[in-house]
DNA sequence: CGCGTGACGGTTGAC
DNA sequence: TTGTCAACCGTCACG
């Protein structure tokens, strides 16, 4: 695969501020020693990670970018920089940008996609419930009709319906209908229950690499103050209430598997020209050098001609 | 030359 | 506690 092994512990997005602050270096060569740094960070000790792509990019295999870097794609992309720009420029593979950006234009997210994990079980208790119901009010209701009449109550959505082959799996172990003579036990009762919320959240966009379980307890927006998340630049929502569907804001990783609320917009809060905030992250001298072509791109991109404000960290 | 795409090796976290 | 599985990741090479 890469150019150079690495061995680390953890990937906490403080090496990556790390990272992103370093100077270029050669491709193929392992990479420098971040002890020090990470010392100073506070993060494990141990040495030497991530690896080095064709570009001069650094990576670490399997993570994600950091939210940074992902970011600055997306903002280059919206000043109408082209994706090979980007991709020499912030020394991440064209097919890196090309996938960031195609999410971003799908999804409106910038954000990695749930890594690992099992994905969210669909007969939760309140859609057992209900089929439940369905089977006793008409006992010969067809697994198929009681699949149409939980879309069409609302109780699921198209990404959460359950497949017919479960509802039947429900009704013979569950409901212990006279047709499906064979219990058997149902090993996701009980289990995690999904949070069905309209869009709901990707990640926060300063995600963790671990948390704990981010459905139980959904939780308003509240006010971004002053935080500590990993060094990432951070973005207030001011002027902007809370997206409906800024439901988590925890800074943990968030399993979902449709679309995330977690727009660039979201974490960016644009605003019209005006003062800007006094506290800059990191890469705001590149916005300098970026050419003012304001220009539709190739993304379908409107460059914005207002400015990311961010917020103090 | 720019870009989309799939294979690949890797990581992660629920089960 | 450990292993499995299926999701995701970014890079690379190809067309």
């Amino acid at each position: 695969m890469g150019n150079s092994s690495y061995t680390m512990m953890s990937h906490s997005p403080e090496w990556w501020m790390i990272f992103c602050h370093r100077p270029f270096e050669p491709s193929n060569q392992r990479l420098y020693s971040m002890s020090s740094e990470m010392e100073v960070t506070g993060c494990d000790k141990q040495t030497t990670f991530g690896e080095v792509n064709q570009l001069g990019g650094v990576f670490v295999n399997g993570r994600p970018l950091p939210n940074a870097i992902r970011l600055r794609i997306v903002e280059l992309a919206q000043l109408g920089v082209r994706p090979c720009d980007i991709s020499r420029q912030l020394r991440v593979s064209h097919g890196c940008v090309s996938k960031i950006l195609a999410r971003y234009n799908e999804t409106g997210s910038i954000l990695p996609g749930a890594i690992g994990g099992s994905k969210p079980r669909v007969t939760t208790p309140n859609v057992v419930k209900h089929i439940k119901m369905y089977k006793e009010r008409d006992p010969g209701i067809f697994a198929w009709e009681i699949r149409d009449k939980l879309l069409a109550d609302g109780v699921c959505d198209k990404y959460n319906v359950p497949s017919v082959s479960s509802i039947s799996r429900i009704l013979r172990n569950k409901i212990g209908g006279s047709s499906n003579p064979t219990p058997q036990t149902q090993p996701y009762e009980n289990k995690s229950q999904v949070v069905h919320t309209p869009n709901p959240p990707i990640y926060n966009q300063f995600y963790s690499y671990s948390c704990p379980a981010p459905s139980m307890h959904p939780v308003t927006t509240p006010p971004m103050h002053t935080s500590q998340h990993h060094g990432l630049p951070q973005f207030p929502a001011q002027n902007k209430p809370a997206p409906p569907n800024a439901n988590c804001v925890t800074p943990c990783m968030v399993r979902a598997w449709t679309a995330s609320s977690h727009s660039v917009t979201d974490i960016l809060s644009f605003r019209p020209s005006m003062p800007q905030p006094v506290q800059q992250p990191m890469h705001q001298d590149n916005m300098a050098n970026i050419g003012q072509n304001y220009n539709i791109n190739h993304y379908g991109m409107r460059p914005s001609t207002m400015a990311p404000v961010y917020l103090q960290s």
